[in-house]
DNA sequence: CTTTGTCGTAACCATTTTTGTTACATTGAC
DNA sequence: GTCAATGTAACAAAAATGGTTACGACAAAG
C-alpha cells in the first residue's frame, strides 16, 4: 500500500505555523517550514494550498508574506487534515469489473464495500480524536 | 493514497475457493479464479502464494492440481487476509528526517507515530469483525 | 516413460502516485 | 521600481500495482 508522508508533512506544517505564531510572528514562509520538514518549499506550498482550500490555512502574497492558520491548533483535528489532503478510498475494488455470470464475481463488490465503509469510518473516528494542539503538547512535553 | 485492490482480489479468491469446495469440488485452479475476478492467473497465483505463506491456502502441483483452503471460511477474517498480503504502514513519516534543531522537527515523529499506531489498531479491529463466511452469506443473500 | 495440465517464478512493461526540482509569472510591501 | 514571497507548470526519479509472456518443475494418468 502506498504509504505516503502527506499527512505527516501537512500536520508538521500546520503545527509549525501554529507554534511560530504563538511565539509572536505574523506569518510563516514555505521556506522556513520546508527547512524544518527537510523538504522542498514547493512541496510545502502544494500541501498548504490544499489545506487552504479546506479552510485550514491562509496565505498572503508579496514581500514579507507567508502562511497563517485560520483556526487555533486546538480546533484542528487530524481528521480535518486527512480530509483536506486524502481524497481516495483506502481499499479499491477490482480494477476491472469481475465476472457478472459468477455469484461471487457479481456479489463481492457490494459485500466488501460495506466492510470498507466501516473500516474508513473507524479510521476517521480515530483521527478525529487527536487535535494538532494535542500533537504540539506531546512534542513540547517530550522536548 | 494509492488505494489498491489486493485485499479485494485476495478475499475474492479465497471466497471463490470456499464456495467451489462447498459445491463438492476438490481443487480450484488459478485460471478459474482469474476468470471470476477478471484478471490474469499469474496475479491470482502471486496473491495466493502470499496467502499460503500465511497458512490460509494450500496448493498442489501437477495435472489436475490447484488450490484449497486450509480452514473454513468462517475461520478466516478479513484481518487474516490483510495481514497475509502485508501492506506496509498506513501512514509514513517524513521521507527524509526533519530538522533535529527544530522542536517540531525533532518531536513530531514520535507524536504522530503514537496516533498512527492507534489508527492502525482501529482498522485491524474493524477488519477482524468480518469473516469470509460473512462475506459469502452477504453475497448469497443478495443473489 | 511420455504426455498433459497445473503451479512457481522470473522478466518485462505500462500506468499511476509521490516526491523533489527548476523555472518563471504574479503579487504586494517598501 | 525593487524585492521577497506565493502560484503553478513542467519535468524527472523512484516505487508500487497490475498485466503479460515465458518457461521450468512437478505429478497424475495413460
Amino acid at each position: 500500500m502506498s504509504a505516503n508522508s502527506r499527512l505527516t508533512v501537512a500536520a508538521h506544517a500546520l503545527t509549525w505555523i501554529g507554534l511560530y505564531q504563538r511565539r509572536g510572528h505574523e506569518v510563516a514562509t514555505s521556506e522556513q517550514i520546508a527547512t524544518s520538514a527537510n523538504t522542498n518549499p514547493v512541496v510545502i506550498r502544494r500541501l498548504l494550498s490544499e489545506l487552504r482550500r479546506a479552510g485550514l490555512a491562509d496565505s498572503q502574497r508579496g514581500a514579507g508574506a507567508g502562511w497563517t492558520l485560520t483556526r487555533e491548533l486546538s480546533a484542528i483535528t487530524l481528521l480535518d487534515v486527512y480530509r483536506a489532503i486524502e481524497p481516495g478510498p483506502l481499499f479499491a475494488l477490482h480494477r476491472a469489473a469481475p465476472d457478472p455470470e459468477c455469484v461471487v464475481g457479481q456479489g463481492i463488490g457490494p459485500a466488501l464495500s460495506a466492510v470498507y465503509d466501516g473500516v474508513e469510518a473507524a479510521l476517521r473516528r480515530e483521527l478525529a480524536q487527536t487535535t494538532l494542539e494535542d500533537v504540539l503538547q506531546d512534542i513540547l512535553k517530550a522536548a
